[in-house]
DNA sequence: ATACTTAAGTCAAATATAGTCAAAGTCAGC
DNA sequence: GCTGACTTTGACTATATTTGACTTAAGTAT
């Protein structure tokens, strides 16, 4: 059986995929009650997986007629991506940042399925073995490397 | 009558075989109250029967709807090639082995150019920026978990 | 302006899992 | 009986989720 965070997580990326629009809004309070759970449940599901790293942008209004939206962000130039990915690497990477990129690059068909498993054992805590924060700093440091490889690449 | 640590084994083998799906996912709790006996039990069991060499990949998540994912792995079909080669790196590598053995992966065909590109970028000498003889041990666990990421590719 | 109402946000405690590690137990072979 | 490999156990740790009390912001009525 399923944690309601994951269902409902499932849930907001389908109607985002269902939506005409490159972005949704919900009612906090409405999700909530759909799901039986309460309204900061929903805060936890978009904390924990709607983030910046995983290519979505959150915007809400308190009040009267209050919502939060939720948009996806999808660059279509690739280097972009990267370029952006780039810069939040820029001051360590912690393995969870890493597994979020990774995913979204994927997910964003820059690389393959293989490549993101590549990337993923090598910058994996056991296998860096560092301590931190050296561990970070090292962790960042390839997966610049490994982005910049990606993004300039000649076809051949 | 055998110990309990097999008893469990024969189990979780026979859930995995009549699963439809090439894996399958547990409760560490569940199993552990069905056969009598303390959580970490389970752990003992799988990391001493369900390992790599024997053709799994375990994925387990904590906190709530936490679980333990048991994965089979299919063999690469170079994989002789590929443990010759990590058997060769056990005790460190420098830049020049590293770019020795993936121009030699390349050569058999093992991994694509871009492939190589990522690889190599990864274990650079200025992308890992430690210090001799850190810098050779990382790189060499770096190009492990990576050959193996290529070795084992689970059936998905 | 001020007070009231309606939302969303924050944060920490409670709860739910799984992981680690080392001490203690078991058993087969010498 | 002694030794060493393997197994069992549980205390302690790490991590993810759920819950609710309290805070903050925006809109609305007086």
């Amino acid at each position: 059986m399923r944690n309601i965070s994951d269902v409902i997580e499932g849930y907001l990326r389908q109607v985002i995929e269902l939506s005409e629009r490159d972005h949704i809004e919900i009612k906090r309070s409405e999700v909530a009650e759909k799901f039986q759970c309460v309204p900061s449940q929903i805060n936890y599901v978009i904390n924990t997986r709607f983030t910046v790293d995983r290519g979505y942008l959150v915007e809400s209004k308190r009040g009267g007629g209050g919502y939060i939206r939720i948009k996806r962000i999808r660059l279509h130039q690739k280097s972009d991506v990267i370029a952006e990915v780039i810069e939040r690497l820029e001051h360590g990477a912690t393995q969870v940042m890493a597994e979020d990129i990774v995913f979204r690059l994927l997910d964003e068909e820059i690389i393959s399925k293989r490549e993101a498993k590549l990337i993923l054992s090598a910058v994996d805590r056991g296998t860096l073995l560092l301590p931190i924060p050296t561990r970070d700093e090292v962790r960042a440091r390839i997966l610049i490397a490994m982005l910049f490889t990606i993004k300039y690449q000649t076809n051949t």
